[in-house]
DNA sequence: TATGAATGAGCGTTCATTCAT
DNA sequence: TATGAATGAACGCTCATTCAT
């Protein structure tokens, strides 16, 4: 009886996750509405907060498992030689995470657990490039004069700023890897 | 008979911005209900819709009107000799930034204006930051591998991320001033 | 489970009506105000909303519910045998039809639905109204040259002339009876 | 000086009438806006009601012109005499009294006044119309075995209640013409 | 006459979230 | 676990009308 009441309730999380997934493919991130997402899941809206502390929660997994697939890609690939090198490989997470206005503020948001035990998919994520880019760093082809840490925090800085001004009239007409680039090669160049 | 006309709006429009800095000052932004506003500043709420398109565009405007007096202090002190008196000039800014979580979300919200016309306030002093970091770069003791505008913008970059992880419960044990410091110092040690 | 939550929101549904009866008795339907209704009834303004499409709906649905009452009384009384009787029948309707310049409002507004869709009370307690009337006039005491629903839409038309110049100043001067027997008499009298 | 500030007066009025004619032919009469009409005419606001008691007026005035055109139409047309000619000549007005739902709600709302002062041009087209009516019928060709003011009460009754259906999803699949036709064939053919 | 800032007063909305069953 | 009715708490809107200048 146990297992066949926790395989249910199994059941019904991932016919959300599915369903909301599909619902995001179709339009966006932003226009999740949880009263719709029950109502194509079948199920009643009590039913979703059973199952997740609520609906930024659930953002932050589907977003959170987006991320993940493209670290799995940095992990799996070469360690970077150089500065475009290391663009070239962090530009899909980047198209990602500016997709839609919305998607980065929940990053925004999510990035930076507010307590500890909030720690979510996303902030696990940073966690994770973290670890991927001090990886990368200690690779001998980048600076280290400094703290990696350091290192690492500015990469991330410079990577909201990317996507922050990507978002922003006045310059977004500049395609994201040459406003990364440039950012990422006076932060890391190694200095004499 | 226009001048005088005119004048009562102005008087108005201030009118409901002292009050409301006034409420702000006893009660924080996030706590402003536009409902008591318009009640202590004895006009009716339609007033404030045709002085305000909307509640953040107050919010807009006394944040940015904020950090303008900052950015005041900011062009009448000497240009810094180094990144540690950098860092001591531009502490009061990130303070007030970092002062309530409602503020630093409106801030992120609106530094960068997504339409041309949007440009807002906080848009605004978010340029005039720029101008005074260009000026303050240009002073010949800072780093000069790079093009102005791109150190500029990683100081932004670096200034947010201090901000961001001092809402981070695994960061925000540090003071703002001993993050800051190292992002600036790695940032703007000129190269040899 | 399911039949206790929908007796639940069926009791709060009722009680909005009840309470809002209860209200209009004492100020009428014109003074009707939604903030107060969902006061005394002790629930949310989304609540009703919930409810009511909006506050027409209500005032449909209360205004039909009355009509309806004199419908009842309509179909219980004998057949007319002629004219005066049948006004005499109809009168109590007017009545209550001109009660309030409000009330005969909403009456023209909802009486013929824009869409199939959105026939509510009022729209269908004029079908009734025309049932009933199609039966009185099948007793064979009246006109019979005119095909039924003709003569039953006039009815309805004189009916609405009556109501309409009672709130006009040139012609209020008249009861309504005696402005609305005449009419009938011309339009029901057997053709020799 | 006197002359031509009145002058200058009836110009400004004439403005804001033609103006407002244009903007009608453009975008119908419901979609008429005060604030819009004042733009465009170049005046302020409060112009606008030193010319109109209220925005009302200004629909009762435009649209009483336009249903005087129809009876001076009528006026000049030879006296019908059969019912089906007196439909098609009334026609034409039928049509433009049912050619916005809005435009017959200020028609129903203006036909009669609530007060003796307030006959304003649609009210005094409604007498007119009862004028030309009076003289139709009085040509002998129709029914006068009823008082002529009742006879001409219940034409308008009957023309209303044809617009009425019109608007009415569950009647509107008849045009005008047949619909009117045989109310007015029943109301007016002579009793033997 | 003309101006245009200010008014008003309630409606409808929002939609994630809670909670009694 | 599941249900779904109820909540909440402002915000924003509407836009014809008034009134002091």
């Amino acid at each position: 009886m146990r297992k066949s009441t926790q395989k249910r309730a199994i059941e019904t999380r991932d016919k959300l996750i599915n369903i909301a997934v599909e619902m995001i493919r179709t339009n966006g991130y932003e226009a999740l509405r949880v009263e719709e997402l029950v109502a194509q899941a079948g199920v009643a809206k009590g039913t979703f907060f059973a199952h997740f502390k609520d609906k930024d929660s659930l953002m932050d997994l589907l977003i959170g498992n987006e991320i993940d697939h493209y670290l799995d890609q940095l992990e799996r690939a070469a360690t970077p030689k150089d500065v475009s090198d290391m663009t070239d490989q962090l530009l899909p997470l980047l198209h990602f995470m500016s997709s839609e206005r919305y998607v980065f503020d929940v990053i925004l948001r999510r990035s930076g657990a507010a307590a500890i035990e909030e720690i979510g998919p996303i902030a696990t994520t940073f966690g994770r490039f973290e670890e991927v880019m001090g990886q990368w760093l200690s690779g001998g082809h980048f600076r280290t004069d400094v703290p990696l840490h350091i290192l690492v925090e500015g990469i991330e800085a410079l990577l909201m700023q990317t996507l922050a001004l990507n978002f922003c009239a006045l310059h977004n007409n500049l395609p994201l890897k040459e406003r990364f680039y440039p950012y990422l090669k006076a932060w890391l160049t190694p200095q004499i």
